[in-house]
DNA sequence: CGTGTTTGACCCGCGC
DNA sequence: GCGCGGGTCAAACACG
């Protein structure tokens, strides 16, 4: 009986626990994303007054523009996207599946330069270049390069990393970071940082405890990993940190 | 074994 | 014509 007590009380500390996380948890999003948009807006004006897009600048003179239009048929697109860090070095995701034919280092920039072909769809003809930004690594430059021949693969959660039940559709939107041209296909550059945690642990908490009366167990279960893939979610580490580091230099 | 990445070689355009 | 630099190819390699 006493272990029967004891277990309910332990139940619902690990509740209060869960609530305070969620709490917690929303507020670090709600910080982040106004951070996130500050962030976006200073990175527009640094680089506009840098003039990325003027006659120096290494993109555009490589580019080719004439005017607003450039010299191809095929439509180029410039999006500045902060990169994420994977096995694979740098990489900007937007939805679609790339394979990658080439890299190079260029005279300009001492990151390599990845050049990626479109394999969602078997002979579309958009092609991509990736390169870090000079000034700052934790942003890429990615010129698209012709127009998509399909739609984009309806299994994004794959191509993205994201879940499909996680809140993506309205984040992954707003995720675009400044975007200098109109997009042919919409880009949709995933600066996502999924703090609602992979979605097979936040459903579950939520289902979990419509059923807690049976599912104890898994409640106890969801909960460590709740926390514990929150302390060992990199993305979650380098947001934080980031979001700390800039509120510290606004200061 | 299939698929994707790496990387050196090659091609091509451009400036001199 | 030559050299330079960006873009692409393709064989070798890695990985699941």
């Amino acid at each position: 009986m006493d272990s029967h007590i004891s277990h309910a009380q332990k139940v619902e500390a690990l509740e209060g626990q869960l609530d305070r996380l969620r709490k917690e948890n929303e507020k670090l999003k709600m910080m982040i994303e106004v951070m996130r948009s500050h962030c976006s807006t200073l990175e527009a004006q640094i680089l506009r007054g840098k003039n990325y897009f003027n006659d120096h600048d290494q993109y555009c003179s490589k580019v080719k523009w004439i005017g607003n239009a450039p010299v191809r048929n095929t439509k180029v697109t410039h999006v500045f996207a902060r990169a994420q860090f994977e096995k694979n070095g740098l990489v900007v995701k937007d939805g679609f599946q790339w394979r990658k034919y080439g890299q190079k280092v260029t005279k300009d920039n001492p990151y390599p330069r990845a050049y990626y072909k479109c394999s969602s769809a078997p002979g579309c003809p958009v092609k991509k270049k990736v390169q870090g930004c000079l000034e700052d690594r934790s942003i890429v430059m990615a010129t698209y390069e012709g127009v998509h021949n399909h739609d984009v693969p309806t299994n994004t959660s794959t191509a993205t990393g994201l879940d499909k039940t996680t809140s993506y559709s309205t984040d992954y939107d707003q995720g675009l970071s400044t975007n200098f041209n109109t997009s042919p296909f919409k880009p949709n550059i995933s600066t996502h940082l999924d703090l609602t945690l992979s979605a097979s642990t936040s459903t579950d908490i939520s289902t979990d405890k419509a059923n807690n009366n049976n599912n104890n167990n898994n409640n106890n279960n969801n909960i460590e990993e709740y926390i514990a893939s929150l302390t060992k979610d990199p993305s979650f580490k380098a947001a934080i940190a980031s979001a700390v580091a800039r509120t510290i230099v606004r200061q």
